[in-house]
DNA sequence: TATTAGCACTCACACATATCGAGTGCTAAT
DNA sequence: ATTAGCACTCGATATGTGTGAGTGCTAATA
């Protein structure tokens, strides 16, 4: 079946009605909603063959129709064209400029779940594809060791490293140097088993200790740091009859507490390159099965340097997408006004 | 009034039954369920004696009865006087030794959870009580300073000092000569104004950068480093029907994700010195509002070197108090040991 | 005097029943 | 092709009715 002009704009109705009301919408509300002076029985003949089509459907017999996530996914990638033109300039507060990056991906997150009433996610850039800037050495105490490496955009990690014997400052020294004029510049993947035993020649091999320490070294650069997601407004969950039933609510709960499993959609985005920066995914299409009966709207901040992220917003189904859009939107514009200062 | 023995016994009878079902609990049950022989009837008096009392009450008319804060209050401090004297030794799955003390600590929160069906918190050690250890200035880029600072515990603080001037690596070297003699050692609450007036005098201020980067460092050094707090089994509350009603868990799941919150609960175990290492809060004596229909059990593990932090327990208040304290119990050997290797 | 049997009473809860109304599909008229 | 009209469906809501677990009180009992 064809889906008519007039079809296209009773579902846009019946879509737009349900996501402000949350209730089954039927023909007679439709009949009066749109500009096409038709009659609710003409409406209902159209509803008929739009549920045969799959875009919308009955809870029960008598009920009215809503959205079925087809629905729902022709409805968004009609907006997502309109807004590509649109440069809405919406108003959001401004984010405060934070020395420190972790408070102002907490703001970020803070701030949007409070704007648009849905759950939020932000996760940390990680360090896996930049640069090596700075790596340095230190004792601290008898038989150990601090390795502070920095990577470009200043992300920093620090790692203690237990060792058998004593070194002495000399080569601490030498380590240093030798560990920076090699690896600095480097991104984290290019440092490989060939590069290590490579120094561990040149630091000349006359103590185990030496080659134990390089290797300590590489292994902590190599360590998977475990991606931060920072979270807010899980508990705006509650204002959605539809995702707060006992059942549910406790899977979301658990999915937004256990933050690794949000990994997995983290991963899904930044994976995504070629996209124009925000995606939607409606129900199923949600790469984490506990987010089955929501969307999620997503995108990819870029603050340079390699510091790539997510922002996740999930909200029920029935969210305002073109709010959250323009949200994000905005959101990154500041973020991305931030980092350039 | 005075509590005699056999109201004591009745009490007890009634709490523990109602611990089990979370149904108000009769006076036919209790005839029954206590080695007293007494009539109902009898159980009846006595039960309005307690009452009276306050120690129970009635949910309405023809309902049975449920403990009270005041009557919970007197069956914890029996129970806790109890456990003093027992070594109980339960069988809780051991905690993995890891390198990193996040890693423990959450895991730590995980386990707990799982294991007594409650939702954990955990707080990472702050170091403000510790002693200095190490501190070290390092250039990265042109304008920007990396100062690492390890405090005994090897806890370690980063900081980023952006700097008008460029410094040249001899000055660099002499601060942090300079910046290790005078504050290794000392406790982060001693670092006083005079302390550092004092250094930069020694510096000589013949350039004013060094003043700002000793400033800087002392910074760094006093900035709050917002406490960490890990939290587990949050989805736990869903368990407990008196607390799953909307309001109430969106109230509970707000508090546990906007982790400053919880702050309070453990600033307060901390500043308590003289308690035996386990606390209970039962309803209102909860310094957070927000979990006044619940219960919350803590303590505060210590594992050497200043490294002080608190574990938390919060169900509803008729928790199974007995299980919760021996599993803390158990914890806290398990960490221990762990630390004394 | 302390305990208990007995009885009238209360009240949440479960269940059945009736009513209502929003919504439908279908048919026949326009 | 559109629409008025009508019978029908079904969830939601209200209403009535029993049931049972529980109570407090009183009078009898040990």
């Amino acid at each position: 079946m064809e889906l008519s002009e007039r079809k296209r704009k009773i579902l846009q109705a019946i879509i737009r009605n349900y996501l402000e009301t949350g209730e089954p919408v039927g023909s007679r509300t439709i009949s009066k909603y749109t500009d096409l002076n038709l009659s609710s029985a003409t409406i209902r003949n159209e509803m008929a063959d739009l549920e045969e089509m799959g875009y919308i459907l009955q809870p029960h017999t008598s009920a009215g129709r809503i959205p079925s996530d087809a629905g729902y996914r022709l409805y968004v990638d009609a907006m997502m064209l309109e807004k590509q033109k649109e440069v809405d300039d919406l108003k959001v507060e401004l984010l405060d400029k934070e020395e420190k990056l972790d408070s102002l991906l907490k703001q970020t997150a803070k701030l949007l779940a409070t704007n648009t009433n849905y759950a939020t996610l932000v996760s940390s850039p990680t360090l896996h594809r930049n640069k090596l800037k700075f790596i340095q050495l230190s004792k601290v105490g008898g038989n150990q060791l601090l390795a502070v490496i920095v990577a470009e955009g200043n992300l920093i990690k620090n790692s203690i490293l237990p060792i058998d014997e004593e070194i002495d400052d000399e080569n601490i020294l030498k380590l240093n140097i030798l560990l920076n004029t090699h690896l600095n510049g480097l991104s984290i993947e290019e440092i490989n088993l060939g590069m290590i035993t490579m120094m561990k020649q040149q630091a000349g091999i006359h103590s185990d200790i030496i080659g134990d320490v390089i290797d300590a070294v590489a292994a902590a650069i190599h360590e998977e740091d475990d991606l931060e997601i920072y979270t807010s407004g899980t508990n705006n969950i509650f204002k959605y009859p539809e995702l707060s039933d006992n059942q549910r609510a406790s899977e979301l709960i658990t999915t937004f507490e256990e933050k690794q499993l949000l990994g997995k959609l983290v991963q899904d985005t930044l994976a995504d390159e070629n996209n124009t920066g925000i995606q939607v995914y409606i129900g199923n299409e949600s790469p984490i099965s506990e987010m089955n009966d929501c969307s999620i709207v997503t995108a990819t901040y870029d603050l340079g340097d390699g510091m790539k992220g997510t922002i996740g917003i999930v909200g029920p189904k029935r969210m305002d997408y073109d709010k959250v859009v323009d949200n994000l939107k905005t959101v990154m514009k500041q973020l991305d006004s931030i980092y350039k200062q």
